[in-house]
DNA sequence: TTTTTATATTATAATCATTCCTAAATCAAA
DNA sequence: TTTGATTTAGGAATGATTATAATATAAAAA
């Protein structure tokens, strides 16, 4: 990455925290900076182990908190909302889901209600494609009247 | 569901597993009805309870060890790859992501590459619609390697 | 600048999902 | 029926995440 999209990023770090109130304390600079410098996805205990080099004393929970935080103030994203337990369907052909991001509550699409797309072809020039997933992200009602 | 579609989905069970060279024990075959009887996309928690009660000596191990295997002979499929941790992006603009469905490698795509999605109907009707993302699942050249 | 209040951090314990391990049971093949 | 392979139960071990309580830091008010 270059010295202006990085500035540029943190730029906009900076007014996103202003905007939600959030201190920008050395233990959160350091948790984002290691994000955008990082191409992987990285997972929690990566992002620790990456900011301890800077913070020997930083904690598991800080690192947690914080990455909460972000992702509750749309500072960073997480690539999925279903990480904390494995979920199982018996319908194996091809078709989609909507996920309710509150309570995880997971729901066929009927399969003629979505389009087919065309498989990039950065996934087939280097990987063996198996099949794509859609996940609509919602709160479904429930979760909406609980609020 | 009606007993005609449940016939038919047990007989490829049947099927399936004398093709895959497994065999039908009275375990593996009450897990694979109670996720034909259920809707929810259940957990494998979700799947234990329900077996429980027609084999109260059933093991988590057992029911955990069922659903890979099923899954790895197409018998079942899990809703999301990215199950075991959470993985955060920087980018909080909506983009797709490559999945390597044995190293969890995630990769971005080039938003150009791919199409937009209409949103289904199913989906707005009931639920607060937030985003999509797309999942392409692939085996990665690495892992292709290894094999 | 001090005092007060709220927020953020650390360290550790607790929890929860999942996997590992071993012995017993069952099944399949010779 | 003996042998070998697969499957299962049960419990221990692991790994990720969350909760708790005490301390430290930052922001707001005086």
């Amino acid at each position: 990455m270059n010295k202006e999209t990085r500035e540029k990023l943190l730029d906009a770090f900076y007014a996103k925290c202003r905007e939600s109130r959030l201190s920008v304390t050395p233990q959160r600079l350091a948790i984002y900076k290691t994000l955008i410098g990082n191409k992987e996805h990285p997972s929690p205990e990566m992002i620790f182990k990456d900011v301890q080099s800077q913070f020997p004393m930083i904690s598991f929970a800080t690192v947690y908190k914080t990455l909460e935080t972000f992702e509750q103030n749309g500072i960073v994203s997480k690539v999925t909302h279903l990480h904390n337990t494995l979920r199982y369907d018996p319908m194996t052909e091809q078709h989609h889901h909507i996920v309710c991001k509150r309570c995880k509550k997971i729901i066929d699409i009927d399969s003629t209600e979505i389009e087919t797309l065309k498989i990039p072809s950065q996934v087939t020039k280097d990987h063996i494609f198996i099949d794509y997933d859609v996940h609509f992200n919602v709160i479904c009602a429930e979760c909406k009247m609980k609020e």
